[in-house]
DNA sequence: CCTACCGATCGGTAGG
DNA sequence: CCTACCGATCGGTAGG
């Protein structure tokens, strides 16, 4: 999640992150290609040659805000899975922590679900191994569930695609205010999701 | 879901129609900003100019999209709603029916879901009254399920979210070699949503 | 459907 | 961080 981690003084990695946050807003409001670089100045009020000081390519602003996402949802998910609890709660704790990413950095979040293929290729397969990792990890998770009798002995791979789609799609429609919280919105679909939405 | 609406004749409605189609791929691919209309022109095999005796400008091109999806969603979850079926199997078929949309309708699809917030205000409301309609559709389906005592009486707001968020995102996995077809995906995933993945 | 072009804007740079 | 600008490309048009 740091941004600062190349070293850079602390005047300079400030006026750094406060270019990055700006360009996720609009990043995630307008996409990549209907961002232009001279609204990412204007809203830090400066001109848009005075961005390259500060970054080296309109893509490289891109990659960073990406990469950052990414490095969010598996460095959330990463201890969960790691960690000796029982399958089920691992289950909850995992959803709970990707709504979590989603619905505290929501603008990353989108841009990094949303804008990625917009990388050029070298760019983008380093975020495509990252999106591999993090599916690989949820199969591990299901797989625990499967073997310690938790879930179902089905097909893992549509158990595992209806979770990440559930959790994905939150920044599509959460609102901060009115909404469940992270906690109780994992709680609520994973209930429905373990136990099912049917009367018995 | 047809283009050849305003009574063109038959040559100049396939020229337009396939103005479409290799927009709907394009929009699809790179998103609405990432495509320029030489490249909508050179895939046609045309200069940019010729494009516009077809049509008016680039954005009257992607509502005639998302237009087209909003109409083909509605269009095939409005009989399913109305027929009289018991609530367990409309709300089967509803989902069957949204995935069938999705899988042969793929690049229409996905600009429907995404690429909207491109339209500027006029058009953008008329759609976002058409996926109001959609969801309210949804809405009933699940509460006719709780009245008939199908499911369980919980708040019908996430349910409807979870059932969307699962449909909508297959656009994103969804091959058309190699996996499911609409009917087994859904019977799939309405098992899951009904029952459970838990082992009981 | 093409030729020929338009004003505007794009991402980015040189030099201070 | 600004001034001043670059070549390229954008969506779109006039006239045939």
């Amino acid at each position: 999640m740091s941004r600062a981690r190349k070293g850079f003084s602390l005047n300079e990695s400030k006026s750094k992150q406060e270019i990055y946050e700006v360009a996720e807003k609009l990043f995630s409001k307008k996409g990549y290609h209907g961002t232009t670089i001279r609204e990412i100045a204007q809203a830090r009020g400066i001109l848009s040659g005075s961005l390259y000081s500060h970054i080296s390519s309109k893509e490289d602003l891109l990659f960073q805000i990406v990469d950052d996402g990414a490095e969010a949802f598996l460095g959330a998910l990463e201890p969960i899975v790691r960690s000796s609890e029982d399958a089920k709660s691992k289950l909850r704790q995992g959803l709970a922590a990707h709504i979590g990413v989603v619905t505290t950095q929501m603008d990353a979040a989108k841009v990094f679900l949303h804008e990625w293929t917009a990388l050029s290729e070298f760019r983008r397969e380093i975020i495509q191994d990252k999106r591999d990792r993090y599916e690989n990890l949820w199969a591990e998770l299901i797989s625990e569930g499967i073997s310690e009798g938790v879930l179902r002995d089905q097909d893992p791979k549509y158990l595992r695609i209806l979770i990440l789609s559930i959790g994905n799609w939150v920044y599509e429609w959460y609102k901060t205010t009115g909404d469940l919280n992270p906690e109780q919105l994992a709680d609520r679909f994973m209930d429905i999701i373990l136990n099912g939405a049917a009367f018995k």
